[in-house]
DNA sequence: GATTGAAATGAACGCCTGTTCAGATACTCT
DNA sequence: AGAGTATCTGAACAGGCGTTCATTTCAATC
């Protein structure tokens, strides 16, 4: 029989995802126990097995959703067009996603070490496609002598990083709002390329 | 007695730093017991206790020498004179000397969160104290009008990200060489600063 | 050759780990 | 009320953890 939609079942897979991503984030995957994130959801440790193959799963399951909402949630927002506008676009896109989900990006980025080889492989051509997507936006620029980048690459990955750096400093509530981040930053990052 | 230099003693500490740097950087800490990093040295777990306090002790000496170093090295390559030289010269310090230890920039980027709360506290000051002295600098080409920066701290934050980005995709022997990556990376920083 | 003292061993401590599973419980549908 | 099923418990397993310490090893000194 089908389950009924709102089952305990339904309800109790995402809490333990939600669980895990906290802990993992605050202490890593390997300081955290099964036991650990069982008690956060309230429930034995046993019981995780009936959502979880195992750890690692958790782990990989928590970081292809992530890495899967991020170029879903790219393609939503590219808004297509001249090169500049895209680049703004990815710019907040970027941004407002990673303040959004501090806890899944860390995971996203401190974890990869954790992930055993195969699940690596997945996780690590997710990103690279992301970064390609940057990528292709700088190549167009170049294109069209919008941008001056002399290695595309290279520029995608400082971009990037720029970008992501915003999750190890910004507070809610600080000095700067998301929206004034977002604009200086996206000012630096056309800087950074823009011919001339 | 004063210990004779050359010791079994003064060899064994530093080797054990160095087997718990590597192992560490690629497992993280939580992960690697202490019997891993004695079987490193090929020596049994309980010598290790003739060397460090406890593993703890392990990871917050590796951090502070790490950052004490970064410290030392920026004061003795920070040339003085114009902001726009100076800032130039971060940049190729920051690079060349991130490149030259990625182990320990590894750790010390990735294991904030295993340090027990009173050796957060020290590290997190060494690194503030860094951070602050791409700040000056870019205060200082503010004043002299040199940079427009609308916001010190946060384009300092933005650097720093941007440089130590290289860390995650260089690898020796690539399609760049230091120099190249350094003199990019100085280009993007300038025009990211740059009045105009 | 005996004495010293540093260096290292290897066993032990109590506790925690990921995972399994037989049995108990609670809920839904007839 | 009773059957059936989804959910969970709680104990157990084999092994690893950080750390301690009495004992042994070994090279340098007297």
């Amino acid at each position: 029989m089908a389950r009924k939609s709102g089952s305990h079942a339904d309800i109790t897979g995402p809490r333990i995802r939600a669980a895990a991503e906290t802990l993992f984030a605050r202490h890593g995957f390997a300081a955290v126990s099964m036991r650990q994130i069982a008690a956060e959801v309230g429930v034995q440790a046993g019981a995780l097995y009936l959502y979880t193959a195992d750890k690692q799963s958790l782990l990989f399951d928590l970081m292809r959703g992530h890495m899967e909402e991020v170029l879903a949630g790219w393609a939503r927002a590219d808004p297509g067009g001249a090169a500049e506008d895209r680049l703004e676009a990815f710019c907040r896109f970027h941004i407002g996603f990673h303040l959004d989900r501090p806890e899944a990006v860390f995971v996203a980025y401190m974890e990869l070490r954790s992930l055993e080889s195969a699940n690596f492989t997945v996780i690590e051509a997710l990103r690279r496609d992301y970064e390609a997507s940057l990528e292709g936006i700088l190549r167009q620029g170049r294109e069209t002598g919008a941008f001056a980048v002399p290695d595309t690459r290279l520029a995608a990955m400082a971009v990037i990083a720029m970008l992501t750096g915003v999750t190890t400093w910004y507070r809610e509530g600080g000095r700067l709002g998301r929206e004034a981040v977002a604009e200086r930053y996206w000012d630096m990052a056309r800087r950074m390329v823009i011919g001339g």
